[in-house]
DNA sequence: TTGTACGCGTTATCAT
DNA sequence: ATGATAACGCGTACAA
């Protein structure tokens, strides 16, 4: 069983009060008593118990974080950003999964609560209003990272969904492509769907092409959905020539089917991707993308919300550049 | 400020031990006071204090989990794995990760043992003696998921690296390839290094091939290693029908160089992947592989954990059965 | 400089 | 069936 600080004090012929100043380093004691004190704690093999610690300080120097039950590496490297900072600032991170369509989001907020985290921070999972709700009466600063909600004074930090996609497509106009695609996206995604989709209309749009709704395939942003809009693509014998896609894991999908096909990309078609995971880079061929700092996202959510927690401040919404990861997947027309 | 039994108590005009009765379900107590009781707890929006019975309780119902500083899908899959068995039985998951070559696993080690942690799982890092000394010192039971250590007696969870390696390139031999290259693999590595290098030139010797030292491309797993092992054997002209990969972003990686040659996979030479993650499936041409079924790993290794820590009994250890997943990146020689 | 004593929120023992 | 009360390990006013 685990020293405590009583074991210390009777073993040191101090008080408890004393080892507990000696420990925490507060001064107001001699050299000679700190020095039998940290003698004896070390002989004793002690290590102090955070549990207690957070009941009397009232704050369990812990964060928890609450993702989407998917794991891909994107999530991957914002939680790394988030537990490389929270780990500077001493605290610990509690992690749980939101379940399958967030499912377990209710009870993780309870759970979250019981534990007494002093903030918390949700990665990209839609909070409906009952979530909201059970949010708030945690009563700890939050932030989202890749998300929003309807509720403007929640705090965010995520890039411009439907400004990045606009770049995205029109890097294809400014290199002719005329008659462009979309796949991967979920239009009922308000999150990371509807604005994607958003953003390449209005490209279109203000290029002075017209949109062809049949040229936009819905999905769910996997490898998958990309597969089976390049397949639908073919039925239609649509006479794309790029598409942009909602995910690099879609664009991957599109190019596998092409693959199938013998079609080749970039000099059959074009596509483009989002999200710069790891695998875009890996791909054949590397992959054009739109890229979010994810780990950079996981940082800065973490720091504001370390800021918030100490200082007691609110936290502002944050929009994060984006970027275009030109690689060799767009063709260029002339 | 969130409420507490003693506030239940007052209000419902009965005492905090008959409250905490009925908020555990213990029995011994009227309807009346229960119904009371329960009204009062929702009315006041009350949260268990779970710091404050870890206290008392001596087990914070947490477990520990330390993973490399790494970010892949891998990892991502062995902890879903895991955080679903915890939340199955009560427990949560604090996370935290070793740092580079394992810089911040003492002090996670102490971490862990601050929060008091009933168990905890280490994935994949590799544990010197000094670490070993400070996760015996915990005193609580853990297992080690996808590596092992010299102690014979440390509970692990893994598949047999060298006999899976084995079977890989048994299946390359098995296909007539008979000069096989081996790439991405780190020789100082004892637990996802030399295994597979060695099942490799086991395989090899047990069909009468000679081993060829110049074939074997030392690596880090990483994608660009997998290049760097493929410019090394053009420039060797080697001349190998296939390559056998540690890993599959090795395996990505032999691709990608062969992509920007005009090399054709499978056709001018063939590539054997390690892991079956999730690239694996998306790949031009998609890639034969190595299954661990990682989540699996995780679950079980977290299944062990919990059992081990309720009933007090002590884990054994288990190698997991390794799959070889076929798909189109290699050739049939006749 | 050091010690005493109380409180944090909860469970558990022992009375009643 | 219910209530006092003592822990659990720690921090901290207040005293000395």
């Amino acid at each position: 069983m685990a020293s405590t600080i009583k074991d210390i004090a009777r073993v040191a012929g101090v008080s408890t009060a004393t080892v507990s100043r000696v420990l925490n380093h507060l001064g107001g004691y001699n050299e000679d008593t700190e020095k039998k004190v940290m003698a004896v704690a070390k002989a004793l093999g002690y290590r102090k118990n955070e549990n207690a610690r957070s009941l009397v300080q009232k704050s369990s120097k812990t964060i928890g974080v609450i993702m989407p039950e998917v794991t891909t590496a994107f999530y991957g490297d914002i939680i790394k950003g988030i537990e490389d900072v929270a780990y500077e600032y001493g605290y610990s991170v509690i992690l749980t999964h939101a379940g399958s369509q967030g499912s377990r989001i209710q009870e993780s907020m309870n759970l979250m609560g019981e534990r007494r985290v002093d903030g918390l921070i949700i990665v990209s999972v839609e909070l409906h209003e009952p979530a909201m709700e059970s949010l708030l009466s945690l009563d700890v600063p939050y932030i989202l990272i890749s998300t929003k909600t309807k509720r403007e004074d929640a705090p965010y930090i995520k890039v411009d969904d439907e400004r990045a996609a606009y770049t995205a497509v029109k890097y294809l106009i400014d290199h002719h492509h005329r008659t462009i695609g979309m796949a991967g996206a979920n239009p009922e995604d308000p999150i990371a769907g509807a604005p994607r989709i958003n953003g390449y209309i209005q490209a279109l749009l203000d290029h002075g092409i017209k949109v062809d709704l049949n040229l936009i395939k819905a999905g769910d942003f996997s490898f998958e959905s990309g597969k089976q809009a390049m397949q639908a693509f073919l039925e239609d014998q649509a006479k794309i020539t790029a598409v942009f896609c909602a995910s690099d894991e879609a664009a991957l999908g599109i190019i596998s089917a092409c693959f199938e096909r013998q079609i080749s990309v970039p000099e059959d078609l074009t596509v483009v991707g989002y999200d710069n995971s790891k695998v875009s880079s890996m791909s054949i061929p590397p992959l054009t993308t739109v890229a979010q700092p994810l780990y950079e996202m996981g940082k800065a959510g973490c720091s504001k919300l370390m800021d918030a927690i100490i200082h007691h401040t609110s936290i502002e919404s944050q929009v994060i550049a984006h970027e275009l990861v030109v690689r060799q997947s767009v063709k260029k027309l002339s």
